[in-house]
RNA sequence: GUCCUCGUAGCUCAGCUGGAUAGAGCAUCGGAUUCCUAAUCCGAAGGUCUCAGGUUCGAAUCCUGUCGGGGACACCA
């Protein structure tokens, strides 16, 4: 819709020009303010500027007025181009708000150590990307969902230990001396007991059992996190394995050789990240010869950028902003271009009950599970509260609002919305497709307003996903219930002289709410 | 200390590529149901957009500074 209006303004008028909303629906549908920046090299008033640009387009179809006003220039669209796209978003509704963008999108999110469940900081970041993904590729980019998994490093030895200990703290007379660092929280109990089931008692009398305690430990705990996505409608493309890519390093390291790009100093092996805009140079060997963390992202980032997307993003915890600028630093090195490489961070989210805050605490046992959430006030809920926030802000709400089934859950306001209009339909007798032909023409104002808004969610989507700012669609859905609600209150439709019109003016209302909700992972309901 | 972020109604937040009278939800108060679901709607009240400068036709929006909240500054992942 945006795009018809866009193109027809360009056929009068030159160069760059904003199109904007009017302040009130009243003035139009479409604003620019074009004449106020004529009206500097013409040197003439904005409001005659304005006047003489809307003469211009008088013989436009898709108008039906196009005037001056305080030097805006305001746009209405005909009733015939309204309910031409109405007609269309009806009839083929998969195809609704459907984008021609091309392009290849690697997508990398919530990849959550796999040395417990996911936490609500997590879910954030899960149903961001998530959602992201769904968008993204509504509007026709071809994008991959992945998860990196940390199976490297000390974490899973740690993993592995911490079940070990508490084994034998359960289940053996022997002593134990717990480490100054080790993982809390009953699932390491529940994994230890599972082990002893599956393994019998005595791996905990002998300390080799670590290792293979860590690496069962490790697949138990993907399992439970594809589990903690899977019940919130999360789903990957590809998985891809830290461990597995350390055989690739050599490879890796040759080439930032290569490309002058390390150095040795102190028995350590550094990146000269500060020449690429970090604060400093990084280690990427210890002086015992393990590579450290950053290493393992540069192999996979080498290797990611090898498979030739158009674009990348990450989405990662707003703890892991300082190190956003080594690993561009490191794509540099390695040849590739670092502005193809967007991180997005996800802001900690603070948790209520009852009004009293929860601490988080990662290694500790007293996180918040993102599955005892979801359990406790649905997926979908979930969902739509992180979405109507901007991912890098902080974001805090309660749990016990998302538990209410009234209005201050915004969820049911929008799902209410789209059952009344199937009631509506109930009570009418039809269905959408007996009213389609019916012209949407000689509307009232309030009727022409929602039939407008209903079209706008094309446009709402890809000013989300580009802006990648989501809260877009969710505040877009909210002010489109508001609006079918306010009509509904107002205007009887069932049996009235205008009923097929306003029936059809329904459907196309519920066809967006139903769009934008699946495109949040969250399901329409037509009956509450 | 350096860097990043945020600061808008009692609360939670939109608005920020400069543009028309700064918005929503919640909470508060008042009203609407013989009529398609009142899980809704209508109305009232609520503001020095932290503060101070600057840029210009125009600033909540951009710049500088200030104060306040949060975060990052590993050879941990």
């Amino acid at each position: 819709m945006k795009k018809s209006v866009l193109n027809t303004i360009q056929k009068h008028l030159e160069g760059d020009f904003a199109l904007e909303k009017p302040k009130d629906l009243s003035f139009g549908h479409y604003a620019t303010p074009a004449a106020f920046s004529l009206a500097k090299v013409h040197r003439k008033s904005p409001m005659i500027i304005a006047e003489e640009l809307a003469e211009k387009f008088e013989d436009e179809e898709i108008f039906t007025k196009v005037d001056a006003l305080k030097g805006y220039l305001n746009f209405k669209l005909s009733d015939a181009f309204l309910d031409t796209k109405a007609t269309e978003a009806i009839l083929n509704e998969e195809a609704f708000a459907k984008g021609e963008k091309s392009g290849t999108i690697l997508l990398e999110y919530v990849s959550a150590n796999p040395t417990g469940p996911l936490h609500i900081g997590h879910a954030r970041g899960a149903v961001f990307g998530d959602t992201l993904y769904k968008i993204g590729k509504h509007l026709g980019y071809d994008i991959t969902a992945e998860y990196y998994v940390n199976d490297a490093g000390n974490q899973i030895r740690l993993l592995g230990l911490s079940i070990f200990l508490a084994g034998r703290d359960k289940f053996t007379d022997l002593e134990v001396n717990w480490p100054e660092e080790f993982y809390r929280g009953e699932y390491i109990y529940d994994l230890a007991e599972t082990a002893k089931e599956k393994f019998g008692a005595e791996i905990f009398n002998d300390e080799n059992s670590i290792d293979m305690l860590s690496d069962w430990g490790k697949e138990q705990m993907l399992d439970l996190i594809r589990q903690n996505l899977a019940d919130a409608n999360i789903t990957f493309d590809t998985f891809v394995s830290e461990k597995a890519l350390f055989e690739k390093w050599e490879e890796t390291f040759d080439k930032l050789k290569a490309n002058d790009a390390v150095y040795e100093k102190d028995g350590k092996v550094w990146l000269k990240s500060s020449e690429k805009g970090d604060e400093k140079d990084r280690v990427i060997v210890r002086e015992d010869g393990r590579p450290t963390y950053l290493a393992g992202d540069i192999i996979y980032h080498n290797e990611k950028f090898e498979r030739g997307y158009n674009h990348y993003i990450n989405i990662w915890g707003a703890d892991h902003h300082g190190y956003i600028a080594r690993v561009k630093a490191a794509v540099e090195f390695l040849g590739y271009n670092p502005e193809k490489l967007e991180v997005i961070l996800s802001q900690m989210v603070a948790l209520l009950k009852g009004g009293e805050p929860y601490k988080m605490s990662k290694r500790a046992g007293n996180f918040i599970l993102m599955s005892d959430v979801v359990e406790e006030v649905g997926a979908e809920a979930l969902r739509f509260i992180f979405l109507t926030k901007k991912s890098d802000t902080h974001l805090e709400f309660d749990v016990d609002m998302l538990k209410t089934e009234d209005s201050s859950n915004p969820i049911y306001y929008i799902q209410y919305a789209h059952a009344r209009i199937n009631q509506v339909f109930e009570k009418a007798g039809k269905n959408p497709h007996e009213v389609v032909q019916t012209k949407l023409e000689d509307l009232d104002e309030d009727a022409q307003n929602l039939l407008f808004s209903a079209l706008l969610l094309p446009e709402v989507l890809e000013d989300a996903f580009e802006s990648r700012q989501l809260q877009k669609l969710t505040d877009y859905l909210k002010s489109l219930a508001a609006l079918y609600h306010q009509f509904y209150n107002k205007h009887k439709i069932v049996g009235t002289k205008n009923e097929e019109k306003l029936l059809k003016l329904s459907a196309m209302v519920a066809v967006t709410l139903r769009t934008g909700l699946k495109l949040m992972g969250i399901e329409a309901k037509y009956k509450m």
